[in-house]
DNA sequence: AAAGTGATGCAATGGAAGTGCATTTATAAT
DNA sequence: ATTATAAATGCACTTCCATTGCATCACTTT
């Protein structure tokens, strides 16, 4: 049994040939992926269990969703320091405008967001879009 | 020659039946609508008509788009104190859990974020999840 | 009035998300 | 080991929203 299978378990997980791949996939990007790009990669897979086993891994919070804004979303694995259901541990998302990419910043947390009396904050999503390091050259 | 009219011009849009009509819907509007909300608030249009003049409204900055987190693209007018072009000024927008729907918080400016070295900021969305005032009944 | 540009309507396409059901595979019980 | 049970997978659809091509209509300009 080795690390992914202990970390499976240990997430309530069961362990199938799929999901190990997917899992592996996920763990060599860096970057978020869409379900098209799981898709592209295991051409001999079925869409739906390639979806189904995404929602799966979120729902054991083993990847957290993102939203960036292209109107497709993206899944990336939950690292050290992404504690995904603690709101202020929210960390942020770039999106990179040149090369489409959206990278976790683990690192950066949300700042405090002030909002009016009445309203109740829950969850927060914050996505700066830009250029990216790889892109822009500095 | 009325406000609005005088409005479009100011905007270089051309003054039409239905862009006055969705001009507005809009105003009226104090939440974000998407373009099924427009497209059931006039059952006569055609849809594609509406989704051009939105994304002419969009290109003209009369409407600014919302991508809130539910998948579904919502829009809402420019308002005074929103100049969507400048990065400083961008508010942020309240997304309700309860009712569904999406507010723009035009006082509410976006904190400065700090990305990391190599990494160049261009536009900032922040979507903040929860409860709102009339749902909380606080 | 004629020509030209933009606005509108209709039809169709494409992409992504999601569901139902049958089948296979894995786990648990005897 | 064999059977019973439950979960995972694959296939076929469906739905919803976004988007485009093309023909037509309206308006502006000369």
């Amino acid at each position: 049994m080795n690390e992914i299978e202990k970390f499976f378990a240990l997430k309530d997980v069961r362990v199938t040939a799929m999901r190990l791949l997917i899992y592996k996939f996920l763990a060599d990007k860096q970057v978020a992926v869409t379900l098209s790009d799981i898709e592209n990669a295991f051409e001999k897979a079925d869409r739906t269990t390639l979806y189904r086993t995404i929602k799966t891994f979120e729902d054991k919070a083993i990847v957290h969703q993102i939203d960036d804004g292209t109107g497709i979303t993206k899944y990336a694995l939950c690292e050290k320091g992404c504690n995904c259901e603690i709101e202020a541990d929210l960390h942020l998302h770039f999106h990179c405008n040149n090369c489409n990419e959206t990278i976790c910043l683990t690192e950066h947390k949300i700042p405090q967001i002030k909002v009016p009396n009445g309203f109740v904050s829950e969850d927060i999503n914050l996505v700066v879009k830009g250029i990216c390091d790889k892109c822009s050259g500095l």
